[in-house]
DNA sequence: CACACGATTGTCT
DNA sequence: GACAATCGTGTGT
């Protein structure tokens, strides 16, 4: 995992700050289940519930190194460019193959887990999280620093 | 019930 | 750089 975003209660930008609703329930549940949503009308972004039951927050996958499962990726993203197989939230699910049907599941012994492939940790690179409108100053997107499978921000177009 | 819009990405120019 | 695709959700009437 080499890039990922916070998301609070207290946080406009979070889907958890209007509180608890159909959608973002999971988020308000036990940490370390998974919180799946459906973004733009076309892809999935999965996030990982870290808050203590009853708040809402979560942590966002945006980009992963794909080190293991490459072929089975390339099938499900339809390309073989290794660089866009996991980098940006929407891509990362559909490599993974994760959709609504894993939202709410639990890391442990769940279908989705987290296991360690690398030995050492990357240093973090700290900034503003990406693609939002609100709060978009707060520096809630970590980082692994100078990863060339980190996503990045598209320019917005000048008026 | 109507409507605006978003924690994005692929494609075309 | 520009724009389309595509639809669930939240909000207002």
């Amino acid at each position: 995992m080499v890039e990922a975003e916070a998301y609070d209660q207290t946080d406009p930008a979070s889907h958890s700050f209007v509180g608890p609703t159909e959608r973002n329930r999971v988020m308000f549940g036990p940490a370390g289940h998974v919180y799946v949503y459906f973004s733009y009308g076309v892809h999935w972004c999965v996030n990982v519930v870290t808050g203590k039951t009853g708040h809402g927050a979560a942590v966002l996958l945006r980009a992963l190194e794909p080190m293991v499962g490459i072929e089975l990726m390339e099938k499900r993203r339809r390309t073989r460019v290794r660089r866009d197989l996991c980098r940006g939230p929407g891509r990362l699910t559909q490599a993974l193959g994760i959709d609504q049907r894993l939202n709410g599941s639990d890391l442990v012994g769940g279908p989705v887990g987290f296991y360690r492939l690398s030995g050492k940790a990357p240093a973090v690179e700290v900034s503003p999280r990406i693609g939002i409108s609100k709060a978009a100053e707060v520096p809630w997107r970590f980082s692994a620093a100078g990863s060339p499978w980190v996503s990045g921000a598209r320019r917005p177009a000048r008026p």
